[in-house]
This record gives C-alpha cells, sequence and structure tokens, in this order.
DNA sequence: AGCCGAGGGTAT
DNA sequence: ATACCCTCGGCT
C-alpha cells in the first residue's frame, strides 16, 4: 500500500511530518509523498526531478487521459536545487518554496520553448504546475475544490465521479456524497486563475470584476417601505427604491450611466441578499415571478431559482421551463404540483418573443437552485446576457406539457464561475435529445438583434433595442453617494482586490493556511477553527439523567453561508496549492512594490491606506469573530467599460455536449397519458381570500385592497 | 380592476 | 421539510 501525504504534511504511512528533505514531488500531480515510506524511491537526483508518484506512474488506476509532461530535468536545475539545500541562510521552508518554484517552473527546454515566454516573469509562472488540475493539466477552468485540499476542473472532477470514484486523485482521501454530487466553484480561486491570465496577457491594467458586493449601509434606502411590512411574518413582499435609471422594460446590461449610484451598472457576479435587492438594482424586476417581460415586446430577464424540476443548467447553457401549469389557488404558493397543460401566453410568450427576434435576456441564478452547481450559495446573483436559441413545448416530468426554452450565454464578461478572462465567444448549440419529442418548435428565423460582432470583437445590439413602452424610473441618489472615485493607481486597485480576494472572510486579512469548505468558501485554518473552538462535535443527549441516549452530531454552520460543514472541521485539510498561490502574490507584489516606488503614482492626492499584505498568521493577530457584518465598502471600480477582450487563447464552448447524460428524455420516448388529465380551474377564488380577513387587526392601515372584495 | 407569481418569514 | 399566511407590482 502506497500514500502520499495529506494536506498538512503528514505522511499518511508512517503519520509524521517528514523532514523537507524527505518529501518527494511527482512531477505529474505535484502530490508530496513521504521518501522513506516509499516501496522504491527514486535512485538519482535527476529521477528525483522527472519523479512520477505510485498513482501517476500506474496507468491502471488512473483512467482519466493525463496530458504528457515533458521531461526537464537539466544538470543546471540538479545544482540550482543544490545550492538551494546548502544555503544556510534559507529556512527548511524557504527551501521548501524555492525548490518547489523551480521545479514547478520546469527547465524552460529548448523543445517546449514555443510555449515559454522568455520574458515572462508573471503571475502565471507562479501559479503554473500548482494549481494544476491533475487530471487535464490544466490550471482548472472551473476550479472545485475537495475537503481534502485539493483543487480540479469541475468537469474532469464530476467525470471522475461518474467512473464511480469515491476517493480525491491526488491523496485518496474520501471524497463526502455532498461534495461529490453538489461541488461548488471555488470563486477565489477563479479569481486568482483569471488574474494570472489577464496579467499575462498584458491586461494588468483592467482588472477582473466580479463578486461586487453591496452593502447594507451603503443603500440609499431599504427594501421595505410601509410599517406593516418591518413586522415579520406579514409581509416581505414590499419593495425599495429601484437604483437603476433604466425603465422596467430596458433590455440588455445595466450600464454604468444608468448607475447614478456607483457609475459602476450591474456587473456580472454581483449577488444581492434576495429578490426585492436584486429587484432594486433592475436586474430582474418582479419580486415573485421568474419571468419579467410582456407578452406583445418580449421577455427582458429571468431568474433561476429551481422553481421547476424540469430546468436543466449547464452554466453557459441552461434549459429553462415556462411559467404556469399549476393550481395557485387560495394561499397554494408553495404548490409545485402541475395539474394542466403550460401555453404560450404572458411570461411565456415574452420569452418566445425575444427568441425570435434574438433579444439579449438578462438572466440572474438564486441559492434556492439546489440542484445546479452554478448557483450561488446564498442570496440572488447577476450571471450576465443570454440569448434563447429555441423554444418548444414537451411533455413534463409530471406529464403535463411544459414551454421549454434554449438558452445560450452571450456576455462580454466572464461568467462567475470561470476562470477564463474574456467573456463569451459564439458557440455551437448544444444538441437537445429532448427536441425529437417536442412540439411547437420555434427557432429564430433573421438575424438576432444582440449579436457578436467579429471586428470589435464583442456582443453588442445589431439592429436597434426596441424603444422603451414605459418611462425611465428616476431614482434620486443622495447627493453624497455620487461617485468618490478617485484616480486612484491601478496597480493600487489590483492590489485592494488581491487583499480583498485573497482575505479570509472572518478575520479579514490575508489568509494563512487557508481551508476551503465544502461550499466553496475560504478561511485561514486559525479562524475557522477558532470559531468553533469550544464546541463538540457530539451532542450528548440524556434522558432526565436516567441512561444515555444516542449522541446527536452538532449542527457548524459555515460562518458565511448556511451550510453544515461539522463533518468537515472533523478533518478540515489546508489547501496548499491555494496558499503557495497566496505566498507566491504576496513576493510578487512586493517585487512590484519595489520597483515602483519612485514612479508618479506616488502623487495621489489623498493618502492611501496602506494596503498590507500580512498575513493572519498568527491567531493573535487575526482576532475571531463570527458574523459580523460584512462591513466593507462599497469598492470603487474603474467604469465599467463595454471592454473589448483578448482574443488569445480562446478557450471555446466545452465541445458540444448532449442535452443531459441520464436523461429526461426517457420521460419524452413514451407520451405520458396523463398530459390529457382535465384542465382544473387555474383561478384564485375569491372566498379564499376573505379567509384571512379575521387578523387584519394590526392597527397599521396598509390594507391590501385585495382584502375588499370579499365585503364586497 | 382583476389575477398571478421561481418570495419570504414563522410556526409546526 | 412543509404548511400557512401574508406581501404588492405589473401584466392583461
Amino acid at each position: 500500500m502506497e500514500l502520499p501525504c495529506d494536506g498538512d504534511g503528514n505522511c499518511m504511512i508512517c503519520k509524521n511530518k517528514p523532514p523537507t528533505e524527505e518529501i518527494l514531488t511527482c512531477k505529474t500531480c505535484a502530490t508530496p509523498w513521504h521518501a522513506s515510506c516509499l516501496s522504491s524511491p527514486p535512485p538519482t537526483m535527476a529521477a528525483l526531478l522527472n519523479w512520477d508518484c505510485p498513482d501517476c506512474s500506474n496507468p491502471n488506476p488512473n483512467p482519466i487521459p493525463v496530458a504528457p509532461t515533458q521531461a526537464s530535468s537539466t544538470s543546471d536545475l540538479i545544482a540550482a536545487i543544490r545550492a538551494i539545500e546548502n544555503d544556510s541562510s534559507l529556512s527548511d521552508l524557504d527551501k521548501a518554496k524555492r525548490r518547489q518554484e523551480l521545479l514547478s517552473k520546469g527547465a524552460p527546454s529548448s523543445s517546449d520553448s514555443a510555449k515559454v515566454n522568455a520574458t515572462n516573469n508573471h503571475i502565471l509562472d507562479v501559479l503554473s504546475g500548482r494549481l494544476n488540475c491533475s487530471f487535464c493539466m490544466q490550471l482548472p477552468e472551473r476550479p472545485v475544490t475537495t475537503p481534502c485540499g485539493h483543487n480540479f476542473c469541475l468537469k474532469c472532477f464530476q467525470k471522475w465521479i461518474a467512473q464511480g470514484k469515491q476517493t480525491c486523485a491526488n491523496c485518496r482521501h474520501q471524497i463526502p456524497q455532498k461534495m461529490a454530487h453538489n461541488p461548488r466553484i471555488n470563486s477565489t480561486l477563479v479569481f486568482a486563475i483569471r488574474m494570472a491570465k489577464s496579467s499575462q496577457s498584458g491586461a494588468t491594467n483592467a482588472p477582473p470584476k466580479m463578486y461586487q458586493y453591496v452593502h447594507n449601509q451603503d443603500r440609499p434606502d431599504k427594501a421595505y417601505t410601509t410599517e406593516r411590512a418591518k413586522k415579520s411574518g406579514k409581509a416581505n413582499a414590499c419593495s425599495g427604491k429601484v437604483f437603476v435609471t433604466v425603465p422596467p422594460d430596458h433590455f440588455g446590461p445595466i450600464l454604468a450611466e444608468n448607475d447614478p449610484v456607483r457609475n459602476m451598472g450591474v456587473l456580472v457576479g454581483e449577488c444581492w441578499e434576495d429578490r426585492l435587492e436584486c429587484r432594486q438594482w433592475g436586474a430582474h424586476l418582479p419580486h415573485v415571478a421568474g419571468i419579467a417581460g410582456q407578452s406583445k415586446y418580449g421577455a427582458q430577464s429571468v431568474a433561476l431559482s429551481g422553481g421547476y424540476e424540469d430546468d436543466e443548467d449547464h452554466g453557459e447553457w441552461f434549459l429553462y421551463t415556462g411559467s404556469g401549469g399549476r393550481d395557485l389557488s387560495g394561499n397554494k404558493r408553495t404548490n409545485k404540483s402541475h395539474s394542466f397543460d403550460q401555453t404560450f401566453e404572458k411570461g411565456n410568450e415574452a420569452l418566445r418573443l425575444s427568441c425570435k427576434l434574438g433579444y439579449p435576456v438578462r438572466v440572474v441564478r438564486s441559492h434556492k437552485e439546489k440542484r445546479s452547481a452554478y448557483a450561488p450559495e446564498k442570496g440572488v446573483r447577476y450571471d450576465g446576457i443570454y440569448r434563447i436559441e429555441k423554444c418548444w413545448r414537451k411533455s413534463g416530468k409530471q406529464g403535463f406539457k411544459v414551454c421549454r426554452y434554449l438558452f445560450v450565454r452571450c456576455d462580454n464578461d466572464p461568467a462567475p464561475w470561470t476562470s477564463d478572462v474574456h467573456g463569451d465567444r459564439p458557440r455551437p448549440l448544444p444538441a437537445i435529445r429532448e427536441l425529437k419529442n417536442a412540439v411547437d418548435l420555434i427557432e429564430r428565423k433573421g438575424s438576432p438583434a444582440w449579436d457578436f460582432d467579429d471586428e470589435k470583437g464583442c456582443w453588442l445590439w445589431k439592429k436597434a433595442p426596441p424603444s422603451s413602452q414605459k418611462g425611465v424610473n428616476c431614482a434620486s441618489p443622495k447627493q453624497g453617494m455620487i461617485i468618490r472615485k478617485s484616480k486612484k493607481g491601478l496597480k493600487l486597485a489590483m492590489k485592494e482586490k488581491l487583499l480583498k480576494e485573497f482575505s479570509c472572510q472572518i478575520c479579514r486579512k490575508l489568509m494563512a493556511n487557508p481551508l476551503t469548505t465544502p461550499c466553496a468558501h475560504n478561511f485561514c485554518k486559525a479562524c475557522l477553527e477558532g470559531a468553533f473552538a469550544g464546541q463538540s462535535h457530539i451532542r450528548q443527549r440524556t434522558c432526565e439523567g436516567r441512561r444515555t441516549l444516542r449522541a446527536q452530531k452538532n449542527i457548524m454552520k459555515c460562518p458565511v453561508c448556511p451550510t453544515d460543514i461539522a463533518d468537515f472541521l472533523q478533518n478540515p485539510q489546508v489547501n496548499t496549492q491555494l496558499m503557495d498561490v497566496i505566498e507566491s502574490l504576496q513576493q510578487k507584489t512586493e517585487e512590484m512594490e519595489n520597483s515602483e516606488d519612485c514612479s508618479e503614482e506616488s502623487n495621489d492626492a489623498h493618502e492611501t491606506p496602506k494596503a498590507t499584505f500580512d498575513t493572519a498568521d498568527s491567531a493573535e493577530t487575526c482576532p475571531v469573530q463570527v458574523n459580523n457584518n460584512l462591513k466593507e465598502q462599497v469598492e470603487s471600480k474603474p467604469h465599467l467599460e463595454t471592454q473589448k477582450h483578448e482574443t488569445n487563447g480562446v478557450h471555446d464552448m466545452p465541445t458540444v455536449d448532449e442535452g443531459s447524460p441520464e436523461g429526461p428524455d426517457m420521460d419524452d420516448s413514451k407520451e405520458l397519458p396523463t398530459a390529457h388529465k382535465p384542465r382544473q380551474g387555474n383561478k384564485r377564488k375569491k372566498g379564499n381570500d376573505g379567509d384571512s380577513e379575521a387578523k387584519e387587526d394590526d392597527g397599521v392601515k396598509t390594507r391590501s385592497k385585495k382584502a375588499k372584495p370579499a365585503v364586497a
């Protein structure tokens, strides 16, 4: 039995932490192994440099094709390593770091010179080889992190799971069921990789925009406006001011010019607490309905919240189900069962119109969508512009006809889950198996209104957007709120971004010994453990002091989302790859800083607080405070420009995929007899509304008009 | 002026 | 988890 070191660097065979010089790093998967516990350690120094661990050298247990790696052993490299080893001024940690840097960079072998940019001294170097997915050997495109601290592409990981594997491909730790079947994107890594890529392509002056968060104290107005609405449990649907100056029937992205409050526009990846807040920023206006649109005009936006079980989410494309088909009479707000067919009317017809004309449709995803890897863990997130390429009807899972829409992403910004630095490119449509049983199929004829411009390299209106039928919403933002954008140095902005993205969400400092939870949130190990200090995993229950009942597991909620991470906390493993990246970036930033001390940046009017990169490496510098109300300010951002992305390295649509692996199409193959059930009334009966009369005595005069008809 | 809705909080 | 009990904006 051969086993590597675990996430803490302890050998899984002898259980000890081997000294640095006894650690071997696999050239393929970068996993550390304890040399003395290997049955056949590499015989020579050269072999050591080009060493494949037992997992990677044995072709059988790993059926996923691994990209060939180039041999990189040169005598220079060995000499360099020896020099590091003999340098008495370095600590063991430093030595390990240097050595790893050397190895991961690989000897720039002449055979591979085309790929290696000799002058390239960028962050990508730092990342390459460390963050690579062990399956495809590329930087993960949609990174996910196992509880044992290893990072993979979402798709590679899913393939691995689909093969019936239950252990981490790197360290063989058991992968919990929840992670296996519902992996979450690690957005911190998305950021790291994106940043590295954009810095490599020379686009450093445009730091990636993502994960904006508008905090409560910065809101000029709250969603609740009436006294009654504030009464808990009584009303939640009272909306607040809409901050953006677009008409309610505005199509397409919301640009900076329509955002007088922040002058940023609504950015892809922006998150809100709930649908009401989402509404305030204009991304999706209805506070309950999933479709925003008018049957004669088109649909502007949709929400994906898992409300209809027929939905299928593949990130860059998804299959959306129309609304209706349910009996919501009385107070059956939660009725999920269909009792009649959906038809193309109202919102459904609006979507069909947007499909025919090729309008851009904004998409928001809600945490309520539990089956999708792309849904946010919390709240509602704006995911950008999609187009509806086709629509049709089919028999849904419950046997009644549902309206179906194929949405394909076409935004100039990358989706929140991808580490790609460029937006979408036109991509081939996925093959949808259920189409063979579709009826009422509509495909767009004629050219779409929103399309990709080859010359400009971005998506834009090819035809004039439909003129609004409504007036512009005139939010009057507080004067003081308007733009406090200073000409902050771009480098500084970048640095702040770094600091923020790699910060522990508990201590707010740069993460030390980062842990990635199964819900894909990152914290310092000390902070996360500190947050649950003193809590035992098991709660003993006694029955009247007589006998001891079966112990019950304590629930331990992730400090930033509702996920129970008690299991993870039993044996949390440091994400060493992420740790490496943070350390290296720190180093890089310091270098950059030193090299430009005398540059013009220093004449910036206001003294900027020093965004230090001190790691919170000791517990006392990093006070633990869980659930402090996110106290950051809205970030000043460079204007949201309709930027052109670099076209190099176009990482196009993951090849055309079939509809869904396990096929809802099975339903289609046989016409379900239930499709012809007698249609039930979909009208709400007035009488039911009257029932609520009795409790209207809250003393606040905000009776709804609805309460009256019972008397009338 | 209906009526509909991929919401949200609380009680069970 | 799920059942209730509301909300109010916007489409028709």
